[in-house]
DNA sequence: GTTGCCTATGCAACTCGTTGCATAGCAGGA
DNA sequence: TCCTGCTATGCAACGAGTTGCATAGGCAAC
């Protein structure tokens, strides 16, 4: 019910193909959104005939044609009334959790590598955030609101990932600390 | 695929029946993993054919029977198996970022209650979550490795209520913001 | 010169997850 | 007395999400 609302925010940020979001929900938007081509696809028909978003066919050369969509004015107001009703907190499905309580029943000592594998690309994902937001959001800017507001969601997933490094290092403490005594 | 292994863990830690799962997952397990009941006596079933659980049946008084379920030597396998194996990152989806950036678009004073209801529900699971450490985990007390292992994951969830506050307070702070100078 | 990758869209089949409903006895409050 | 809620399990139908595959031209590498 929520890759609609996902899909129009994209596309008021930036008009674009079904691949393009495709894309973006590879890249950025992944970041708190995910969505394969397939479901995109789909939705997108479905907005069409709705009439919340608009396509243009674009005839390429030495590309296949594309449908770039953009947001209707019945999209702004489905977004608009959304923003105004309450979504429920979150569902968390955090499988290293469940992991970390099963080693209990197993060799704590197993799970190490697992656990540094996350935190190294926990740590990557972290540079990477840091590098885009020097390069998109320079200290001392003026910012746009939009900027301001993508940039206070770069904030979030910051300090996310440094609150995962350091809880990852607690876990890797832990497990080391009931894999020395067995 | 993966809520056959959050079942054999909580049952690894404490046999029961399909509804007091789905109790323990709206309340602790449901920390890190949520399903509902029809997702569990489905799964039950499934994993009890496949000979990872066992059940009794338990004839009650005053109270429906009920099936109570215990891990069998298979489930063990299979979970031990499931631990050594990489698991994905987890694909995060975040209402609460998409509507953030969506504001930009609208009105961002619209989203203040919104965030400030969200704002209340993590403070008070923070509560909770502070005070079940107190009780299950009391300082300076020798712990069982089980009991350090759960620990460590409920330290999880404290660290990341703790940022997930001071994250909304920082969109707070940006939303007024934007909302003084129209 | 063939292999593999990129752009671009889509069908089909499947699993996962949610919602509404049904049963059925017992307990407690208005 | 009726209504609500708890324990306990389950069916049926739907919607969300994934995976595999197909098409089809262009481009670069080997």
């Amino acid at each position: 019910m929520a890759l609609e609302h996902a899909i129009l925010v994209s596309l008021l940020e930036q008009p674009g193909s079904g691949y393009e979001l495709a894309r973006r929900f590879d890249r950025s938007i992944g970041r708190f959104w995910t969505a394969t081509h397939q479901q995109i696809y789909r939705v997108l028909r479905r907005m069409e005939t709705d009439g919340w978003i608009v396509a243009e066919e674009i005839v390429q050369d030495g590309k296949p044609d594309k449908k770039v969509y953009a947001v209707a004015r019945d999209g702004r107001s489905v977004l608009s009334d959304w923003l105004r009703e309450p979504v429920e907190p979150e569902t968390v499905r955090h499988e290293l959790a469940v992991k970390i309580r099963a080693a209990a029943f197993d060799d704590p000592a197993a799970l190490v590598s697992e656990v540094t594998r996350h935190r190294e690309s926990h740590a990557a994902l972290l540079e990477r955030y840091l590098s885009g937001e020097q390069r998109d959001f320079p200290a001392g800017a003026e910012l746009e609101p939009q900027q301001q507001l993508q940039h206070v969601v770069l904030r979030g997933g910051i300090e996310y990932e440094r609150m995962t490094l350091a809880w990852l290092d607690d876990v890797l403490t832990t497990l080391h600390r009931l894999s020395r005594r067995p």
